[in-house]
DNA sequence: CAGTGGTCTAGACCACAAG
DNA sequence: TTGTGGTCTAGACCACTGG
């Protein structure tokens, strides 16, 4: 009955209990695991597991201490917009707007790390919830990275659905800010001047830039996670 | 020189290499172990850390899959103002602005799990960088969750930095959203209708909420990460 | 029911960093 | 130098769940 979660959550009881208080040390794992007549191993990972969520600071033969700052991270759902707009009860419908080749823009062209006069695919569309506008697409895509997508059929499924299960990739970067509506706001049929989330998206396989995607949500639109 | 970490790369290169493409089974833990010489723990320790980074799907008896749409997560660090200005190398300074007992509004109350017309205390400041308006900051403080702070100097410690190190909580939540200036406009010396994105974070002890807090950020801010 | 992942153990060696 | 966490092993038993 004593698992490694067991421990891990008697852990962090002392913690919120302040027996072992922001900054302080706690016994070494050799200690914590005679007390509990596991092995160490079991504390290890206990330790591990609260460590990887910021709750503790350890380094060798310095041990482990209380982070001063617990809970620095968060993590953040990305969800494919379908599974999202499914996921609470509406249904999901995805239009193209546009389809082009066109030369990069030289700000997306240095995000991609590629020239600014290369040619890529440029896509937009609209996703709707309940047949009412969601979130709008603006994406470039390297045409040498996934060359096929550019006789791909995005009628059914959407590029990013196409992408993901075409062309994996290594890692990736984001970044959300807030726009105002400007040349969106027909598309949510609000006044131009209306704050809206962006989430940018970059992904890359190893060296080579895949694509960069602004989605801009409808007004309103909040994105929620736990601690 | 073959360590866990070595053989989720390796799984991870097969993935990225669609030697298992999405949704395929991969071989069972004793049959990997077996084709790289190591203990089933070690490969077990490996494919767990891809399963909760999202690559990987597992389940007792069915077997371990490459999940349909990988990374589905990313974290998103949510940094102590303090740290995130003087990370960036800008001097970090923090005025309090008003703090009055006041009873709460609706939408904050509910969120908080009180009563509507329960006091308070109420507290705004403007986290400075550089001198220059960094963030604003609204927040509400469960006055019996946390007796202490009524008393506490604020005037070089903020309300967060004081919390953080006085009253741990066990979870939390936050939402992001885009708003327009309104009120806070002044300021920031922008205009009323300029898009700024907000952070609402709450943090609980238990069942009791501890602190419901709004920042806004300065124009232009953008909150970035690693997928 | 039986196969697969989940976890524990006891012992060992290694890598890193504090003093 | 030496203490502390990081990891590996070989074997064992357990828990969940698909068939």
């Amino acid at each position: 009955m004593t698992g490694w979660q067991d421990i891990a959550a008697e852990v962090l009881r002392r913690i919120h209990a302040r027996d072992w208080p922001p900054g302080a040390a706690i016994p070494h794992e050799a200690t914590l695991a005679a007390e509990w007549g596991v092995a160490r191993a079991t504390v290890n990972r206990a330790l591990q597991s609260l460590a990887a969520a910021g709750w503790l600071d350890r380094r060798r033969k310095a041990g482990t201490r209380v982070a001063l700052f617990p809970v620095r991270k968060a993590t953040l759902t990305i969800p494919i917009l379908r599974a999202e707009v499914e996921a609470s009860g509406q249904s999901y419908r995805h239009d193209l707007l546009s389809r082009a080749l066109a030369p990069l823009p030289a700000d997306v062209a240095g995000r991609m790390g590629l020239p600014a006069d290369q040619t890529a695919l440029h896509l937009t569309a609209m996703h709707l919830a309940n047949g009412a506008a969601y979130t709008h697409e603006d994406r470039w895509v390297n045409p040498k990275a996934v060359p096929d997508l550019l006789t791909a059929d995005l009628t059914n499924q959407s590029a990013n659905e196409w992408l993901v299960s075409h062309a994996p990739f290594t890692h990736g970067d984001y970044d959300i800010a807030a726009t105002s509506a400007g040349t969106l706001a027909p598309h949510f049929a609000c006044p131009a001047d209306t704050a809206l989330l962006t989430i940018r998206r970059g992904t890359w396989n190893g060296l080579q830039a895949i694509t960069d995607v602004t989605l801009t949500y409808r007004p309103g639109h909040r994105l929620s996670a736990a601690l």
